[in-house]
DNA sequence: TTTTAATGGGCCTTAAATTACTCAAATCAG
DNA sequence: CTGATTTGAGTAATTTAAGGCCCATTAAAA
């Protein structure tokens, strides 16, 4: 059950920069931490942790404060989110619901 | 202590398209729930939370199982992410460290 | 330069997420 | 169609992140 968890160097990557762009956002945007904390809901400890690209924080918050500095998810506005959604839905309800294996060996392209 | 956090539409519809994502690439690479928690080390349960576009799991646990299934996070591949990092590095230097207010009311354009 | 707000980090408590089962319903392969 | 696999869901126990407090250091403003 220990959970001791290891990050790929993709994953430890894509979480630095996205502490780095919330906290140029903030910095730009002329914010303290704490300021930016309060309205995210947050503690200012765990905002840190998020600006310093740590895993351990939950996306939401995460998504939330990056919403508050205006950085952008998908690099699309919020109109456009609504929209990439619809087709997101509409795309898996054409793929199958399960996925199921053979018997037979299947050469597994991985 | 509560938490009880509540979420802004963008941050729903964020979650809501990275888990869509993320099922959708698990499908089409014809992996089961059960394979894809396994390799990224989570349960079943914990996948589906993130598939479900839940707020509550881990970044760094959601980036893993997007880049196991092929879900590239801003838009770019493996090498530029350094790149784009690199980049952000010297930005926040060039920022100034930290926000201070003055003590004169200053127009805050929020 | 001086002042003092802002940041960084440690530590303990508490609430929430993850886990680890189990079972039912859905759905795909044969 | 049938059967076996996959998925969806609920619960209790465990692990862990967030909260909240403190103090030291840093750095922007006057």
């Amino acid at each position: 059950m220990k959970r001791a968890r290891s990050y790929s160097r993709v994953t430890k990557q894509a979480l630095s920069i996205f502490g780095k762009l919330i906290k140029a956002g903030r910095l730009e945007h002329k914010l303290t931490a704490t300021e930016l904390s309060e309205r995210a809901g947050i503690t200012r400890r765990t905002l840190r942790n998020i600006e310093n690209g740590e895993a351990g924080s939950e996306i939401g918050t995460v998504f939330e404060v990056a919403a508050l500095v205006g950085v952008r998810l998908f690099d699309v506005d919020e109109r456009t989110l609504a929209t990439h959604n619809a087709h997101l839905e509409e795309k898996l309800t054409l793929l199958p619901k399960s996925v199921r294996h053979r018997k037979q060996e299947v050469d597994d392209d991985f």
